[in-house]
DNA sequence: GCGGCGTCCCTTACGTCGTAAACGCGCGGG
DNA sequence: CCCGCGCGTTTACGACGTAAGGGACGCCGC
């Protein structure tokens, strides 16, 4: 690698590494993170990679920490329900932005220190909200496995935009396709509102919530 | 390769390939589904498995729609709502059988024919509950959300046995600890049960579509 | 000044992977 | 008898992750 003008380069440092990991993955997607690249994308050998991620592996878990880092941080001035909104809407902005990302933290059971932080956020806006430990636990599960797992269902769907979003790739043994009669009325009847359908289900586990405080608090 | 007494050996197949892939992931993990590793399996060098399967990705795609063989078919002589918590459940269990394979399917795009044969199943059920089309469209990507992202969850709890459920795995650049009030509260007065959780988020989107079918009447 | 040492990056090498291409063998039909 | 073809093998290529060691440069105490 020829040295610019000035004969010096910008210093290898564990953020460059994970920017450019990053980058790769935003303009070629997670397949093209490669050690080999990503080093190529610095102007360096793969190895040197190595003086500052201990492995290929914590480099990924770093690119999808440094996305979680930016998720918005809960507005302490809205109500519980506004405030998770806003957070789990946030999230999902971010992850679109990087498409790459919610595959990557579904695929991976590393847990970073940002995702910790948002997941924090999510339990102490659940009770504020008055919801019990118990209750604060369970919805927030359901609540990260909506914001990453329903984001990669979106970005999946339009991924393969190419019409009908329900194109099998596998053919069975036999051949023949399936009837799926329910499934080609309904697509015939409905249309896919990427944004509509995220912030429904978000609404369905608000007011699941909701009512299960009212119930407790009646009892 | 020596052969048995008899000179001759079960021919390979399609279904034997895909066989061979899923006992080994379920054996040695996803990660040793190689196609030499499947071939030695089979007694077979990893070229001769071309001939059933046109890549690794196709047979990966097969192996979970093996799986997804599994999943009951809506029992109809139950009402909607327990005809739904009968094959949501029932691929949940399915799905612990073979830990690798919730993950395999969320991060991967392809959908075969059996798991067409599940959504439709989940549609017709949620049709014959009075569902519009939209509703029921909406409710199912949730639905299959949950089926495989919460299993995906639960299976990675159950993974990292190792005491606390949220082990940090990367070390931010500063070095410290990020504080996580809420989390730890809510760890030490909430306890973690896998089946319930999955059940509780279950009956919230069943009553959150009870819910959108009685004020649609109403309205 | 200078010798050692630490930091940074490079080179080389090994074993694995997916898979393209061509080969050899054995069997059933002309 | 032999041709073809279905099936499995062999060989090979270019990636990959990463272990091991080497060499250049700058800063330290002396």
């Amino acid at each position: 690698m020829t040295l610019g003008p000035a004969g010096t380069r910008e210093p290898l440092s564990r953020v460059r590494v994970v920017a450019a990991g990053v980058a790769l993955a935003d303009t070629l997607g997670v397949d093209a993170v490669s050690m080999r690249q990503v080093g190529r994308q610095l102007g360096v050998e793969a190895m040197s990679l190595y003086r500052y991620v201990s492995s290929k592996d914590v480099l990924l878990d770093a690119m999808v920490d440094a996305i979680v880092a930016e998720f918005p941080v809960a507005d302490a001035s809205l109500g519980w329900q506004d405030r998770l909104r806003t957070l789990v809407l946030g999230a999902y902005l971010v992850l679109l932005d990087h498409p790459w990302a919610a595959a990557a933290a579904t695929s991976r059971p590393a847990v970073g220190p940002h995702r910790l932080r948002f997941s924090d956020d999510i339990l102490g806006t659940l009770l504020d909200g008055g919801c019990s430990p118990q209750l604060a636990h369970d919805v927030s599960h359901a609540i990260d496995n909506h914001v990453f797992g329903f984001t990669l269902h979106e970005l999946r769907l339009e991924a393969g935009s190419s019409g009908s979003a329900y194109a099998p790739a596998s053919v069975p043994d036999g051949g023949g396709a399936v009837p799926t009669p329910h499934l080609s009325f309904v697509l015939q009847h409905a249309h896919h509102d990427r944004d509509a359908e995220y912030a429904f289900v978000l609404d369905v586990l608000i007011a699941g919530v909701e009512n299960a405080l009212a119930t407790s608090a009646a009892g």
